[in-house]
DNA sequence: GTTGATCGTGTATCAACGACACTTAGGTCA
DNA sequence: TGACCTAAGTGTCGTTGATACACGATCAAC
């Protein structure tokens, strides 16, 4: 496609542009991220988010999904734009100015990254026991992370995890681990049902040895992500 | 300082990234914003929102700031990041992604721009009759004004239209021109006053033929902007 | 000293939120 | 088959915050 030797030149010096994503989800009652273990240097043998370089006639988005599916396998998630960090030696080999993304995958979406192209390893990990990150990552999960929390207050984004039918006391459960503190239950519920934006499926849905729970999905899975 | 024929060459091709910056006033009752009008191609002759390209080892915030002061002679705001920029045609010379901040002037604040380098003049617009903007700047001016209006909600930042001291009058003038709409003047008194983040000066002040209003200082300058 | 203009103040009503405990329904197992 | 275990599901009351609303006070101008 491009000849060996080929070289790109400008008038003035271009940094490079990269897309990274945090992608959350949460396993065994914990918020995790997908980070993918780098297999060439820099940082190689270290974690990173997923994400590379951008490619000269892709849209900023385009190219966030691209290297998420390439490095990860996962596609089709909703990518919401985060924060673009530049400082000038985040990258050693050249300037990099890297747009991030964020994006939440339900509970259920059997996201068994795979790993691909230039990552060595790709897999889930606690938000809370995150290993080392290579360049300046973990600053832009914190960022993300501040405002997932954030975004709980005045928005559906909680609904993001949920698979397309749940029971309020999963939605319950998730809420009380983004936000590290127990709720109460009828205060939960009556708060959910009176936003109008859950409907009964009719079913049930046998948990374990004790009564079932009345199954429910969203209402306008399209708008989620409205304020409130 | 660097040779004229001189290039810079990549084994792949880079995009040029650039900083915009949307400033606010309140200038007249209106909600305005500082606008350059280009000189070069592309769109001479059309308004454009200040900005321009990263040097290779400068900060974006320090871009952003360094453009500002260069096109309009304004310098010494706080520039918060808006968004990234990316679509692969918004600009016809090249692939071109802005990362895009706004900030806000005080309405005293005698900024009166001056223009430089590759403007030929400035000026404030009322946001509510701009004129036609070069490239995908009228885009940029609208996410600009809605997060300006979202964080009226549950930040401080109207604090940041306001002179040193100001009257709570004033105050509300500002907030009912944002918002569009006539606001109580007991009800605003008594939330703004609850917030305490305002003092009294102690001192009056004399606006007219009629009683004169109590002055009022922001308590905390610095951390304006803190969420309610 | 009357007029005109803005400043500054209090109360009553309604809605939203938080605290709080028991009954119901199904599964399990003796 | 009935006793028991477990999570599901439900209502009230008090507190707090938001909204609606009207008039006396102060200064300048005449």
């Amino acid at each position: 496609m491009r000849a060996p030797n080929e070289t790109f030149s400008y008038p003035y010096p271009h940094p490079a542009v990269t897309t990274d994503v945090v992608v959350f989800t949460i396993r065994d009652g914990r918020l995790s991220i997908l980070l993918v273990e780098r297999a060439n240097p820099p940082f190689a043998g270290n974690w990173a988010l997923p994400g590379g370089f951008l490619d000269i006639g892709e849209d900023l988005d385009a190219c966030a999904a691209r290297e998420l599916e390439e490095e990860t396998g996962i596609s089709g998630l909703y990518l919401e734009q985060l924060y673009t960090f530049g400082a000038t030696h985040r990258d050693p080999r050249e300037r990099v100015i890297s747009v991030t993304y964020y994006a939440l995958v339900p509970l259920d979406a059997l996201a068994t990254p795979r790993a691909a192209s230039d990552a060595a390893a790709v897999g889930w990990h606690a938000f809370d026991a995150l290993p080392p990150l290579a360049f300046d990552h973990a600053e832009i999960v914190q960022m993300a992370h501040r405002r997932l929390v954030a975004k709980l207050d005045y928005s559906t984004i909680a609904f993001g995890f949920m698979p397309k039918t749940f029971t309020l006391s999963e939605l319950q459960g998730v809420y009380e681990i983004l936000l590290h503190q127990a709720l109460d239950k009828r205060n939960f519920r009556k708060r959910m049902l009176s936003l109008d934006l859950v409907e009964e499926t009719g079913k049930l849905r046998r948990n374990g040895k004790h009564r079932p729970a009345r199954e429910y999905r969203v209402k306008h899975p399209e708008r989620v992500e409205i304020i409130k």
